[in-house]
Formats: C-alpha cells, structure tokens, sequence
DNA sequence: TTAGGGTTAGGG
DNA sequence: CCCTAACCCTAA
C-alpha cells in the first residue's frame, strides 16, 4: 500500500499532502514512508518510552535517512521523556541544539521559547554539577560553557539559541570559575523553572509539528467518510487496494473485523500487555509476577480479566493496560461509526491521566489507518509485535527473529555491517540503533544537498574521529561525547557516580549478579561464584516461563521475571533448564 | 545472546 | 570415587 501510495500520489487528497510526510519533494525510500506513519504516530502515543524505542526498532527501516520532520517529532519525543523523568541534561541540551538546526535548515525563525529552554536547561545542567561537587562543576563549565555555547555562537546552524540571558550566564560563570568565588548561587537555583521552561517549549513545538500524519488521516476516513470509490477510480488499480480496505474499515463486515482488523488489535495489545508486564517488574524493583495466580489485585488484573487473551476477539480488552502506577483507569468503548470494533464489548482500559478517550481514539485510528495505509509495515506487525516480545530485554534475538520469517521484517539491521571473516559475502551487523542516533541521522534531502558533508555514518561502533567534526561544535549529525544520561537505561546503584553508559546500546533492566569474575576476597581467590541451590520457587517460574515465552528466550525470562531469578544469569536459565529436561527426560 | 561442551563443588 | 547440580567457557 505504501507503494500505491508513493506511485499514485497526485491523486491524494490534499489534506494528506499538507503533510510533511507525505511530501512529494522530501519523501523518504517507499519503503521507509509507512514505517516513517507508523513511527511518527507511535511518539505521540501514550505509551512507555521504552515501548515505543522497542516498537522503532522493529520497523524495518530500509534506511538511515529520515525526514527532518520525523526526526523533529524523535527529538521532541526525547526531550519529553526526560521531562517526564524530572531530568535536565546535556542531552536535552544536545536535542535542542538538534531541533534548532532542523529549524534553521528549513528556514524557520529561531523560537524565543526554544532559547529560554536552552538558556534554563544549560543553566540546570551547570546547578546540578555544581550540587555534585567542585570536580563535576569544573568539568560541566568546560564542557557547557567553555565549549558547547562557544561552539552554537560562532555556528550559523545554531547561533538561533544564543540569546542574551545566555550570554549573561556565560559570563557570569565563567568569572566565577576564573574568579572562584559566587558559584554558590547556582545551588539556588529551582529545577522546577528550567522543567516548566522546557515544557512550554515542547507545548509550542508539538503544535507546530501538528498530529501525527496517520491520525490525519484517520480523522478525515472516520469524519468524512472518504469518498473511497472515487478516490479508487481516479488512482486507477494502485489504490484498488485501499479502496477495498477503506470500505472494509469504514463499513467493516464481521469476517474482516475478525480476522484483519482484530489482528492489528491484537499485535497493539500484546505490546501493550508485555508493556504492562515489563513495567511492572521495573518499576516495583522486579518484585512482579506470581505466576501461580496468586496476584490478582490492582492492575494485575487488568492482565488476568484478558489481556492476556491473543485470540481474535478477545483482543480488545484491556488494550491499553500499560499503566502501572495504579491511576485512575476507566473502561472506554471504542466505537467505528457505531460499530464497535471486534472484540470492544468489554472495551478498552486506558490511561486516563495520558489523555483519556482520546487516547484510545488515536489508537483506533491508529489501527484503522495502519490498515489502510501502512499494509507494507503493518501486514508484518505481528511478527513485528512478535520480535518485539521475543526481544525485549534480548535484542539480538531480531536478528535470529526465531519467530518471524526471515522475509517478514529486518529488523535492526539498519547499520551497515562489517565484512565477515573467510570472504565470506558481507553480513549485516545486528547493531542496534537507538532512537537518539535516528533522531540525528541526516535528513535525505538535506544529504543530498549537502553531499558528503552531513552524511551520518550509521555504524555506532564507528570511532568518533571518523566522524566529520564542525569546528569544535557537535555537529547535528554527529553523536555528543559529552552528552550525559542514558535514558533507556534503569539507574542501578552501582552505575550513580561512574561515567555514564554508551549511548548506543539500550540497557534493560538486569538483576543483581554474583560476583563471576576471579577476585580476591580477604586474600583468597574466588575462582566462581558460589553454589545457590535453585529453590522450588525459581524451578516452577522457569517452567511456566518457558511455557509462555519459550524455550531459549532466557533474556527475555530473566528480564520479566528479575526479582525471583535474583543473582541469576540467562546462562543460569538454560543450564538449568537443560538439567530438569534432562530429569524429565 | 544462546547453545553446548567442559569444569568444579559437594553429597553419598 | 561417582554422580549430579551448578557454574564456566566459547563458538556461532
């Protein structure tokens, strides 16, 4: 359908070509428009941030470029995630200088909120170093204040951020370190006026990217009721099939809804219900999951009354049970056009407090329009969804995707690979790219303009001098070394005070490990770790765990069930599991 | 990250 | 000493 859709564009509905993604001048690969739908759409969802990094990742992107306005809605989407963490970093620095070279190469007008943003969370950045002691401080200064607002004040992709408060701020700081007295004030300063500051920017900037391009077009086939026959005959045979599809959705017949509509329902709500799971172990420290069905309270019953149901009909209930701070929920019925959509008797439990029935709306018109126009990416969501759950916690688990064909969905294999050893033909290498590299991949038609300039190089385990430098500024194109906080990761203990963890690999949570290496312990050498006999506890949740994900899935095992396989590995999984199948056996 | 072979600790 | 469970190593 994408295809249909890049070939036969004239004859869109201009209300569709208002929007930047479906730009003829600036479209990206056919391939790469609907998963660009899928993923604009997914950022503006409701749901857990992690979710939507796992769901980017199984789009299968055929390539690295994107389009800025894609790559804006990446970055807005970033910087809210740190928001909604309460946390101000150089990274939400980095994202601003980002979306305010995006807007300087499209020639907007620098934005006066953007600036404050910048000026507060450059300011917040330098309070918080200096809350953490006089070496942190020292090294913020050089790198925010000697280095980055140097760098956007001679560069011209930037310069729109450089305002006059920041200029005072930079002065002001740099007396007090050359000076060293006065830095005291900092530790004054609210967190709470740089957040609000930034919010109000993300507020503008979300208004001025507008709706996601598949509720559009959603909005205008529930409202108006698309004249699909017309549109069909114009287009000819390239949009045959979305005629079809379209008088399916908007007057869908029960076997459709069953067997095509509900499948979308049910790829979204076993994200949702792995969502639900997942966060629930992360968030409570792991403490998740009798899965002797002793836990039937709170919002684990959301799980238990039928989100764990994938059989068509019984997918929408509970779809989006993805909260897990125990707010406020409410049944929602989704409703097409009067028809309530397969399965929606019981309805669809929502976040509330994330934007109530309108939530849920979006995802309906989400479903409705992916059917439509995404068919390319969306006929392959459930293996898409299926690598999703396979790998949550397990990402090379992709590349084997197990249970997908191999021709279903690529995957991660986005970076370009390294050769293979023995001549064997190049391999792509399963590198994982996290949403923060595709938020600063360059824009195709940028690249183009620009040759080799701003091409980005994909390979993450490129080595930064291989990477075209702009001056001393980080180059919109380029990862910031200096950037700190890796928000994909959960903070453990041990990791509060050490160098912050690359940013090009997620970190999901991981249980607590006994010490495997060699150490000395009071002067004796520790060679391996003690013996921990498995208790009968960890014996049945493996057995149940593997009923429900499966035999070698042990990442995946782990991850979901952190608190009970404490001390644990994956290899610890397997080994055990390989001795009761021999005992079975 | 996983699978499978190898090694080690501990109980009988 | 043997057996088994738990742990380790390493190729793919």
């Amino acid at each position: 359908m994408a295809a249909a859709f890049s070939t036969s564009a004239p004859t869109l509905p201009s209300y569709l070509l208002r929007h930047p993604l479906s730009s003829l001048s600036t479209r990206p690969p056919a391939d790469d428009l609907a998963h660009s739908w899928i993923l604009e759409f997914i950022l503006s969802q409701p749901i857990p941030d992690w979710l939507v990094h796992e769901i980017f990742l199984s789009l299968p992107f055929s390539s690295c470029t994107f389009h800025p306005h894609l790559r804006k809605a990446i970055l807005i989407f970033l910087i809210a995630s740190e928001l909604r963490h309460r946390s101000l970093s150089e990274r939400t620095l980095h994202s601003l200088e980002l979306i305010e070279e995006l807007d300087h190469l499209r020639g907007a007008a620098p934005s006066n909120r953007l600036k404050a943003a910048y000026c507060a969370v450059a300011v917040e950045c330098t309070a918080s170093a200096f809350r953490d002691g006089a070496a942190d401080f020292a090294c913020a200064v050089e790198r925010i204040w000697m280095t980055r607002v140097p760098d956007i004040m001679r560069s011209e992709e930037a310069a729109g951020l450089v305002s006059g408060p920041l200029i005072e701020w930079a002065e002001r700081i740099r007396g007090w370190v050359s000076s060293g007295v006065g830095g005291e004030s900092l530790l004054n300063r609210d967190i709470e006026e740089a957040l609000q500051l930034v919010s109000d920017y993300l507020e503008e900037a979300k208004d001025e990217i507008g709706p996601p391009f598949l509720e559009i077009v959603a909005m205008e086939v529930l409202k108006n009721k698309m004249d699909v026959d017309r549109l069909a005959e114009k287009s000819g045979s390239g949009l045959a099939d979305m005629n079809s599809s379209l008088c399916k959705l908007v007057k869908p017949d029960k076997g459709f809804r069953e067997n095509v509509l509900g499948e979308q329902y049910d790829c979204i709500a076993g994200v949702c219900i792995e969502a639900s799971k997942a966060d629930r172990t992360r968030e409570r420290s792991g403490a998740l999951a009798d899965i002797s069905g002793k836990e039937s309270e709170g919002n684990e019953i959301r799980e238990e009354r039928g989100c764990a149901s994938t059989k068509h009909g019984d997918v929408c209930r509970g779809v989006l049970a993805f909260d897990v701070d125990s707010r406020e929920q409410e049944v929602v019925h989704l409703n097409n056009g009067g028809q309530d959509i397969p399965g929606s008797s019981e309805g669809v439990v929502h976040n509330l407090a994330s934007g109530g029935v309108c939530q849920a709306e979006s995802l309906q018109k989400g479903c409705l329009v992916v059917q439509m126009a995404a068919e390319d990416a969306l006929l392959n969501a459930p293996a898409a969804t299926a690598a999703v759950l396979a790998s949550s916690g397990n990402k090379s688990a992709k590349c084997r995707s197990k249970a997908i064909t191999a021709s279903s969905i690529s995957l991660v294999e986005l970076v370009p690979g390294v050769e293979s050893g023995h001549g064997a033909p190049a391999k792509k290498k399963c590198t994982l790219v996290p949403l923060t590299e595709f938020a600063e991949s360059s824009p195709y038609d940028f690249k183009q303009s620009r040759g080799d300039k701003v091409a980005k190089e994909c390979n993450m385990d490129a080595e930064p001098s291989n990477r075209r430098k702009f001056g001393t500024h980080h180059r919109i194109f380029e990862r910031n070394p200096s950037a700190h906080t890796n928000e994909w990761s959960d903070e453990s203990p041990s990791s509060v005070g050490k160098s912050p963890a690359p940013l090009d690999k997620i970190k999901l949570h991981q249980p607590t490990r006994r010490a495997a290496i060699p150490h000395l312990v009071n002067g004796k050498l520790i060679k391996r770790r003690p013996i921990k006999k498995w208790s009968s506890l960890e014996e049945n949740t493996l057995r149940e765990a593997v009923v429900k994900y499966g035999k070698g899935n042990w990442k995946l095992i782990l991850s979901c069930f952190a608190k009970i396989f404490e001390e644990r590995t994956e290899v610890d999984l397997k080994d055990k599991w390989r001795a009761m199948s021999r005992y079975l056996l």
